[in-house]
Formats: structure tokens, sequence, C-alpha cells
RNA sequence: GACCCCAUCGUCCAGUGGCCUAGGACGGCGCCCUUUCACGGCGCAAACACGGGUUCGACUCCCGUUGGGGUCACCA
């Protein structure tokens, strides 16, 4: 390491759209900066115009935010930056490092169709790269219109990878790219060099799938005499069916995760099981803890594929550790969304809504489980399980659950303890097991066969409520089809 | 096809020459706990791609094969 501060950054194209793979990316340059120390910067690059709608570049940003991504300075947009990328082209083309091509775009598309049908190696032929500076002049005169092609010189370009190691590639399998278009303006790889420089980023940590990109930045970096950062390249995420993750191939835009009820917090932990080990048995990680024990060196070469399943568990593991009260502020607007009850009406309850957060917590994976979960808290209308009711609501049970109610009614103190005492009285008296009326409690309480401890839930419902229900679910058993 | 990267359970990760009869997690299966559903606990099945070397000794080092991935635009 030098002395320089770290200096990183996440280069995303406007997509409108960010996938895990991104995400992560993000991620690691995010832990990496704050690890050392060192700055987290984000550049939008659009040198193509098309890809400068806010539209597209409006949801990576809030994609960042979700995750906590907060980044340092100012964006850079490379869209405003075409003049500065425009004048290093003509640098490298009066450096002789360059040379125009005037081959139309057709003749190209022709030498590639033909190096493919060859089973060639699809380069550029260096068909104007010695051309003598009459036949330049003249085509010039003729205002024909050509490109920049930088001029990749003989040897062996290496650089070592914090990934993989020393990564090397022949010269003559590297063409002499473009670098300006024949509107003047720069493509990628030029920008990104110019932009990686000017900013002075320190270290390069993208996807491996820029390997090839690399050693065309390499030549760019010498041919303009800037320094070369470090880089490292982590593995691909890749989908179930093993190709990399892709908006084109349908994946999911990190916000679709959200929707899905998964913590920011666990997308991030999660992403970080990808491509980078923190070497022992853990998997549970708080992000402080993560910026705290990222290191460089524990980067994975191999590529990784995607497991919702384990995204999910691990979801579940954030959801859990989060106090009742941190819940019960995320759960209140799903509550209030699926229209379960109002905003005002929580307001008012907030003890209320934490008791039942807490109840539920053990059993949610996402955080839409505890709407689905949770209907009965806040509703009366709820239905009974047919299958449920075939089973506990037969006609005796009526006449228990109705003795039941009736002393729930005049229970002094409507604890757990006192429910689950008054519960177990009437079972002895009537000499049945206890489970015989706690099925058929829960059912009338709750309408499904499945929730939290019984008394707890009992308790948290309230003791009116819970009589009330009591009495409609005896009136339903002994209506006429009740049971 | 060319070039580059990669290679331990189905998946993610540990293992850096002997500690490995290969460890953890997710998922699967079974048992226990239990009023249900979960949680939790215990256990089981499950991998070093193959072939050569190097070495007293290879999951670990080297080479090759195979397999997988990525890149091959006047897109980024």
């Amino acid at each position: 390491m030098t002395q320089r501060q770290v200096r990183v950054r996440i280069a995303p194209s406007p997509t409108g759209y960010v996938h895990v793979g991104t995400a992560r990316t993000a991620i690691f340059n995010y832990l990496y900066a704050r690890h050392y120390g060192g700055k987290f910067l984000v550049r939008i690059e659009n040198t193509d115009r098309k890809r400068s709608d806010p539209a597209l570049i409006e949801p990576i940003l809030e994609a960042m935010k979700w995750l906590g991504l907060n980044w340092d300075e100012e964006i850079v947009y490379q869209a405003d930056r075409l003049e500065t990328y425009s004048r290093y082209a003509q640098q490298i083309l009066a450096d002789g490092h360059g040379y125009r091509c005037f081959c139309p775009p057709e003749l190209l598309q022709k030498d590639r169709d033909e190096a493919q049908a060859q089973k060639r190696t699809p380069h550029y032929n260096r068909r104007c790269l010695n051309l003598s500076q009459e036949q330049i002049d003249s085509r010039l005169a003729d205002g024909k219109p050509y490109t920049i092609r930088i001029r990749i010189p003989e040897g062996e370009p290496r650089f070592d990878d914090l990934v993989s190691g020393e990564l090397t590639r022949r010269s003559e399998d590297i063409e002499d790219f473009i670098i300006a278009r024949s509107d003047g303006s720069a493509t990628y790889n030029l920008a990104v060099v110019v932009d990686d420089h000017e900013m002075g980023i320190t270290d390069v940590i993208r996807g491996n799938d820029h390997i090839t990109n690399t050693f065309k930045q390499i030549q760019i970096y010498r041919a303009l005499g800037f320094e070369i950062p470090r880089f490292a390249h982590v593995p691909l995420i890749l989908r179930p069916d093993k190709k990399k993750v892709s908006k084109r191939l349908g994946d999911k835009d990190v916000m679709a995760y959200r929707e899905e009820g998964i913590l920011p917090e666990a997308m991030f932990n999660y992403l970080c099981l990808l491509g980078w080990s923190s070497k022992d048995d853990r998997e549970f990680y708080t992000v402080p803890e993560l910026i705290d024990i990222f290191k460089a060196e524990n980067f994975n070469p191999s590529n990784a594929i995607f497991d919702e399943e384990k995204l999910v568990a691990i979801n579940r593991e954030h959801i859990v550790r989060k106090t009742d009260h941190e819940l019960a502020a995320i759960v209140a607007p799903l509550l209030v969304e699926a229209g379960l009850t109002s905003r005002y009406w929580l307001e008012t309850r907030w003890d209320y809504l934490r008791a039942v957060v807490g109840l539920l917590k053990e059993r949610v994976r996402r955080l839409q489980d505890f709407v689905t979960l949770s209907g009965y808290f806040f509703a009366f209308d709820y239905r009974y399980d047919a299958k449920a009711v075939a089973k506990q609501f037969t006609v005796e049970k009526a006449d228990l659950l109705e003795e039941l109610a009736d002393r729930f009614e005049g229970q002094a103190g409507f604890t757990h303890q006192n429910v689950e005492a008054t519960l177990s009285a009437l079972a002895e008296e009537k000499g049945v097991k206890r489970a015989e009326l706690i099925h058929p409690v829960r059912l009338a309480v709750s309408g499904i066969p499945a929730g939290p401890s019984l008394y707890e839930m009992l308790v948290v419902l309230s003791q009116p409520v819970v009589v009330e229900r009591m009495h409609r679910a005896v009136d339903y058993i002994r209506s006429p089809g009740g049971s």
C-alpha cells in the first residue's frame, strides 16, 4: 500500500436499475474505503447521450441510499466532461500514441464477419495505421469522417490484481481500439481512464468481466503517462443458471428485494458473503462490523451463484435481532399499506404494535410475513380456517369455549399466568386435555391453527377482545352449518 | 472460435504440504423440545472434476485435460 489516501469509486452506467452484482461491487468499494479510511466516490457513466435520462440515473442513487452506501464528494457525471475526454484523445493522437482511422463502420463490420467466418480473432487489421501524411491530408480535405484509435505497442502488458495475482495478456491479443468516435466524442475506456486519473482513484474494484478492459485501459494510462492504480477484479455474481446477472435476463433490481421484504442490512450482509470471506465461520454481520474486518486480501477468486434462499435466511436473522420497537417502525407502514389498519390507529397504540411484532418475529422470514401473519390482530372479520374448523369446532367444544369465555370474562388479572391457570383448571374439571381447549381457543381468536404461544397471544389481544371472539366462535359453531 | 479468469458438499464459504476419517452456513432428511406454527437443540445424507508430475507425504505446489464463466462494438 502506498501512503496515499485510498480513493475508490463505483461507476454505474445508467440503466434505470441496479442488479445485485453492481450492488455488491458498490458495497465492496464502500467497505474498502471505510476500512482503509479513504473516500468512496460515485461516477455516472453516461457518455452515451441515451444514458443521460434522469429517470435512468435516479433509481441507481436510490438503491445506493437504500443500502446505506453514502458517498463522499460530488457525483461525477461523465456527460459533463465530454470536452475533457476529447482533449485527451487529441493528445494521444498528437503524441503519436494514436492514429486516425477512416474505415467506415460497414467495412469494419465486414472485416469482423470475415474473421468470424474464418475463425480468426476479429481484430482491427490496422488498415489506417500506416497511411502517409498525403493520404491523411487528402481524406481530411475530402471531409471524410474518422475515429481515433490507440496504437497498441509491442509487449506483454501485465498488472497485479488484488484478487487473482499477476494477470498478463499479449499485445497482439489487444486490438487498436477506438478511443474517439467520428464525432470526436470519447469512448468508454478513454473516459474511464481520464476520470479515474483526475478523480485520484487509487484502487479500481470492479467485476472480473472488466479484465479485458483493464488491459486496454493500461495502454491508455501509458499513452497518457498516468500512474496506474491498483486493480481488484472481484468475481461475478451468477444466476442459478450460471450466467452473470443482468437486466436483460430479467434479474431483479435490488429495490425489488425491498418490496419483497428484505432488510437492506440483510442484503448488504448477504452480498458480502459472495466473493469475499472473513475467513472464519461467521456469516451474520452488521455493517460496522464489516467495515472493521473488511480486508482486500480476503477477496475470493471464483464466481458465485446468488442464492435467494440464503438471502432470506440471513434476512430472518437480521429481523430477529432487531428490537421490537425498531421492527414496529418498519412494519407499521406495511400494515397501513395493506389496509389492515391506519396510521393514526397505530400511532395511538404503539405498545400494542410492538407487542404484536415481538410475538411474531420468530416466525417471520420476510417483512411481508408480518402482514400476512398479523391480520387477526387488527381485524375482526377474519374467517376461520376450514380445515381447522372441521377438526376443532365440534359441538362439544362450543360448551367448553362458552364456559372458558365466561371464566375469562371474570378473570381478575388477564396475565399469561392467570389465563393459563384458568384454562388448565377448566380442562381438569372437564377431564379433557389442555390441548382440547387450546386449539379451539386459538382458532376462535385468530381464525388460523398456527401462531404465537396462545397465552401470550391472548394477553396481547386483551381480555374483552378475547372474550368477544370466543363468544362469536360459540355462536358460529352453534349456527346452522357452523360445524 | 480467439483471448482471459475460475475449479472443495446442490449453493455460499473455511482449509494455504502432514492438525482432514475435509469444517461451517443455506437448503434437504430424521429425532428432541412443544398447545399450533416457528425458534432452538441434536443427528444424518452430501464435495476435494480428471490425469500426470514435485515431495517421505498432497484438497493444498507445477503441468495438462475436462468443465464452468467472462470478453471480443464508433454500448458502457
